[in-house]
RNA sequence: GGCGAGAUAGCUCAGCUGGCUAGAGCAUACGGUUCAUACCCGUAGUGUCGAGGGUUCAAGUCCCCCUCUCGCUACCA
C-alpha cells in the first residue's frame, strides 16, 4: 500500500574540512525520518551531498599543494565515509562538481539571464569589501553597505545580480498562505521582519575574485556564486533540466517535500531559493525545517583545545546505534540541544542497557530458564484468560503507532522515540506485575506463564519494529534474538486504527524458539573510565594541534564552530585595488593608551574608550565587547586610526578607531607595539 | 536600538482556545522484588508556575508594566 513519493533532502557539507558531530546530526535526523516515511508505505528518495566550490577551497587546496578537485575529492569522501558510517540511508550522494549539476547550473544561469532575473550589476563605486557585495545606488542606505553599513568603494569587478525584489511580493504571500512551510514557525516571524518586510536586496550571484566554481558559460571571467550553485543540488540531483526536458524522476520527486537544513541558513531556503525557484516557474518546497544545533555542553568545541568530538568518537565508544539514539533523543524541537560525555553515558545507561537491553535478555532468559526457549501463546482467542494487565499492555502496545506516527508528522523525532520507549517501559512494568518467577512454581500456571512470556516477546517486537527507523541495527540484533522478523509499519497501522488490541497482541509467531544465548545488546559503562579514556584521547589530539602551524589552527577552529558549509560565515577577503603611497599617506595612525574603558550598557558589542593619544585625549567606541573585558584593556598601547571622521555610534560621539585583527570567524585581537612606545607615537 | 521567543519541581521540559487538589522524564530518598546487564516495579516529595498590577465567579493559561535569558537583525569609523 503506497502512499506515495517522499523527498527528503539535508543541506550538502561544505567540503572544507572534517565534520565534527553537531555536523553530522543532521544527516542522521534526515536518516530516521527517511527510514520512517519508507517503512510507512512512502516511495522515499533521501538526498545528501556536498557543496564544492568557493574561493576557501581554492586557497585551503593551495595551502596543501594539490589541485581544488584533488583535494574536495578526499573530503568528499571522507564526509561519504561518515554518512556510511553513522548507517545512514540515503539514496543520493551529490556532489556540486558533478558534472550534470555542473551543465545544469549554466544553464539554470543562463535561462534566468535570459529572462532578465539575472543581470549584470551597475558596480561603479559600489564594492563592500568586507561583505564581498556589490550593490547598485538604490540600494545603499545613507551611501553605506545595506548589509554592514560600511563604505562602499569603487571597484573594477563586474558581477551579475539576480532581481529578488520581483518576487518579494510573491512569496510573502505563499508563506502566509503555508504556516507550515517553514518550521519552527518562529523562524518565520525572523525572515518576514527582518529580510521580506523591510525589502529584499538585489543577490549578487557572480563572483570574479576566484575560479574554483561553475564558470558563467556566456561571460566565462565569472564563476557562478554560491547560492546559485549549492542550493540547486535539489533539483539538478534528481534529473531537472533547465530547457524543459527534465527527467521522469524529477516530475516524480519535485517538489521536495522538506528540506533539513541548519537554522542558520533559514535565510538562503526560505528566500532565495523558493524565488530561485519561482524564476524558474517549478513549484516551491512544501517544508523547510531549520533544525537547532547540537553543542557541546563543556566547552566550545574547537580543533586547538582538542576536544572536537566527532562522530567517529562516539561510535568508538558507544556503537553506531547509541549514537544514533542519543542526538535524535538528546535534541529538542525549537531549542539547541547539548551533548557531554556524561550525558552520553547516562542515556546509554538508563535507557538503552537498563531499560531496552535488559528487557530483551530478561525476557529472552526466562524463555530459555522455563520453556527452552520456545515461545507459546496458550490463549486461542486473544482475550481469553487476560487479565487486567494484559488488556492495559495490549493497549499501549496497539495504540504505540499511531502516537510515533503523529509526532513523526510533526517532525518530533525526539518525542517519537520517547513514545517507543514508553513500550519498553510499560513492558518492564509487566513482568513485576504478572512475576513469572511466581508462576513458574507452580505447575497448573505453566499455561499463563508461556502466555505472559508470549505477550512480552511480542510487545518486544513491535518495539524493536517501531525503532528500526532510528536504531536499525538494534532492531536487526532484537529481531534475531527473538528469531522472528520485524513487524511491517502496514500491521501495526491497521491495528492501531481498528483499536484491534487482539490482532496487536498476536504479531509474533507464537512456537517461536528464540535464541539461546541472549546477546547484551547495550553494555553498562562506567563513567569514570570512559571519562580517563576520553581524556587521554583528547590529551593526544591537543599535543597534535599544538603542533600545528597557527594559521591551520586558526583556520581549522573556524570549522568547529558547527557550520554546516551552506553559509558563508567565514570571510573571504578580495583583493583591495592598489593604492599609492600618497593613499597610504593620508591615514595617520598612532599609538593610543588606554586610560578607562568602559561597556556601553545597551549594546551588545562596543565598548567606550578614553584614549591618550599624544598630550591629547579622545573618546573612542570599539565593537570588541564580546573579546575583551574592559579592565584588561585599560593601560594597554593601542593602533589608532585618528584622522577618522568623527562618527556618532549609539548616541556616543567616536572620534577615531581602534585597530585589531580579525580571524575568520570574527574573532578580534588588538593591535599592540612589540616593545614599549609612548603614547601619541606615530605608525608609519 | 528593532522584531520575535521564553522565564513552571535539583536538572531537562509538557501544560491547546482560562475551570476541579499543577504534570512527565532524569537525579534524590524510602519500600518491594529477584527472571535479568546490582536490573526492574512502587511510593514520596519539595514547586510563592520570574516580580508587580489588572480583567474574571475562576489565570502558569488573557491584558499592562518590570527584571532576566535566548534567537534573528542593526550597531563594530
Amino acid at each position: 500500500m503506497k502512499k506515495g513519493k517522499y523527498y527528503i533532502t539535508t543541506a550538502i557539507a561544505y567540503t572544507s574540512g572534517t565534520p565534527h558531530i553537531g555536523n553530522s546530526y543532521e544527516i542522521v535526523l534526515a536518516d530516521s525520518i527517511a527510514r520512517f516515511k519508507r517503512k510507512d508505505g512512502y516511495d522515499v528518495f533521501f538526498q545528501t551531498g556536498t557543496d564544492e566550490h568557493g574561493q576557501k577551497i581554492e586557497l585551503k587546496a593551495q595551502e596543501t599543494g594539490v589541485t581544488p578537485k584533488a583535494y574536495v575529492d578526499k573530503v568528499a569522501g571522507e564526509i561519504q565515509r561518515i554518512c556510511d558510517s553513522l548507517d545512514t540511508s540515503y539514496d543520493k550522494f551529490i556532489r556540486t562538481t558533478d558534472d550534470f549539476h555542473e551543465k545544469q547550473v549554466q544553464k539554470i544561469f543562463k535561462k534566468l539571464y535570459e529572462q532578465g532575473d539575472i543581470y549584470k550589476g551597475s558596480y561603479e563605486g559600489l564594492y563592500c569589501t568586507p561583505c564581498e557585495s556589490f550593490w547598485t545606488e538604490s540600494q545603499l542606505v545613507d551611501g553605506k553597505c545595506p548589509d554592514c553599513g560600511r563604505e562602499v568603494k569603487p571597484a573594477k569587478e563586474e558581477a551579475y545580480f539576480f532581481k529578488m525584489s520581483k518576487y518579494a511580493d510573491k512569496l510573502i504571500a505563499h508563506i502566509n498562505e503555508h504556516p507550515e512551510f517553514i518550521q519552527p514557525v518562529s523562524r518565520k516571524n525572523e525572515m518576514m521582519n527582518n529580510f521580506l518586510l523591510p525589502g529584499l536586496q538585489d543577490l549578487c550571484v557572480s563572483r570574479t575574485s576566484f575560479t574554483w566554481g561553475v564558470p558563467v558559460d556566456f561571460d566565462n571571467r565569472h564563476v557562478v556564486y554560491v547560492w546559485l550553485d549549492a542550493l540547486t543540488n535539489y533539483i539538478t540531483g534528481i534529473g531537472y533540466d533547465a530547457e524543459g526536458k527534465s527527467g521522469d524522476q524529477y516530475k516524480k520527486l519535485w517538489p521536495a517535500d522538506l528540506h533539513l537544513i541548519g537554522k542558520d541558513i533559514i535565510r538562503f531556503h526560505t528566500i532565495y531559493w523558493p524565488i530561485f525557484l519561482m524564476a524558474l516557474g517549478e513549484p516551491l518546497p512544501k517544508q523547510v525545517f531549520g533544525h537547532p544545533w547540537l553543542l557541546q555542553g563543556d566547552g566550545k568545541m574547537s580543533k586547538s583545545k582538542g576536544n572536537v568530538i566527532y562522530a567517529d568518537d562516539l561510535i568508538h565508544f558507544f556503537g553506531v546505534d547509541a549514537v544514533r539514539y542519543f542526538v535524535l533523543h538528546e535534541m529538542p524541537f525549537e531549542n539547541d540541544g547539548v551533548i557531554t560525555w556524561d550525558l552520553m553515558v547516562e542515556r546509554m545507561n538508563s535507557d538503552l542497557a537498563n531499560t531496552l537491553g535488559n528487557l530483551v535478555n530478561r525476557t529472552i532468559s526466562m524463555s530459555n530458564k522455563y520453556f527452552g526457549g520456545v515461545v507459546e501463546n496458550k490463549n486461542t482467542g486473544v482475550d481469553a484468560g487476560a487479565e487486567d494487565v494484559d488488556a492495559d499492555l495490549a493497549g499501549v502496545l496497539t495504540d504505540t503507532y499511531s502516537r510515533v506516527a503523529k509526532k513523526m508528522d510533526e517532525l518530533r523525532v525526539a518525542d517519537a522515540i520517547t513514545e517507543i520507549f514508553a513500550l519498553f517501559k510499560r513492558s518492564n512494568k509487566y513482568i513485576d506485575e504478572t512475576m513469572p518467577w511466581a508462576l513458574a512454581k507452580d505447575e497448573s500456571k505453566k499455561d499463563r506463564l508461556a502466555t505472559v512470556l508470549y505477550h512480552l516477546s511480542n510487545a518486544i517486537m513491535v518495539g524493536a519494529s517501531l525503532l528500526e527507523p532510528y536504531m536499525p541495527e538494534t532492531a536487526k540484533r532484537i529481531s534475531e534474538q527473538m528469531n522472528a522478523p520485524l513487524i511491517d509499519f502496514s500491521v501495526l497501522e491497521k491495528c492501531a486504527a481498528d483499536h484491534d488490541t487482539a490482532a496487536a497482541s498476536a504479531l509474533y509467531p507464537s512456537g517461536t524458539q528464540v535464541t539461546q544465548m541472549p546477546e547484551i545488546l547495550f553494555a553498562r559503562q562506567d563513567l569514570a573510565e570512559v571519562m580517563e579514556k576520553v581524556e587521554a584521547m583528547f590529551a593526544g589530539r591537543k599535543q597534535a594541534a599544538g603542533a600545528a602551524e597557527d594559521a591551520e589552527s586558526a583556520d581549522q577552529a573556524g570549522e568547529a564552530d558547527g557550520n554546516t558549509g551552506m553559509d558563508e560565515k567565514f570571510v573571504e577577503l578580495a583583493p583591495k585595488a592598489e593604492i599609492t603611497y600618497d593613499d597610504f599617506d593620508k591615514c595617520q595612525f598612532q599609538v593610543g593608551l588606554v586610560l578607562s574603558c568602559e561597556e556601553i550598557p545597551k549594546s551588545k558589542k562596543l565598548l567606550k574608550f578614553e584614549i591618550q593619544v599624544g598630550g591629547s585625549t579622545r573618546q573612542i567606541l570599539s565593537g570588541i565587547k564580546q573579546y575583551y573585558k574592559p579592565e584588561e584593556l585599560i593601560g594597554k598601547r593601542v593602533m589608532v586610526l585618528v584622522n577618522l571622521k568623527p562618527r556618532e555610534i549609539a548616541g556616543q560621539m567616536s572620534e577615531g578607531m581602534i585597530l585589531s585583527a580579525a580571524d575568520e570567524d570574527g574573532n578580534l585581537a588588538v593591535m599592540t607595539p612589540e616593545r614599549f612606545m609612548p603614547a601619541g607615537a606615530e605608525i608609519c
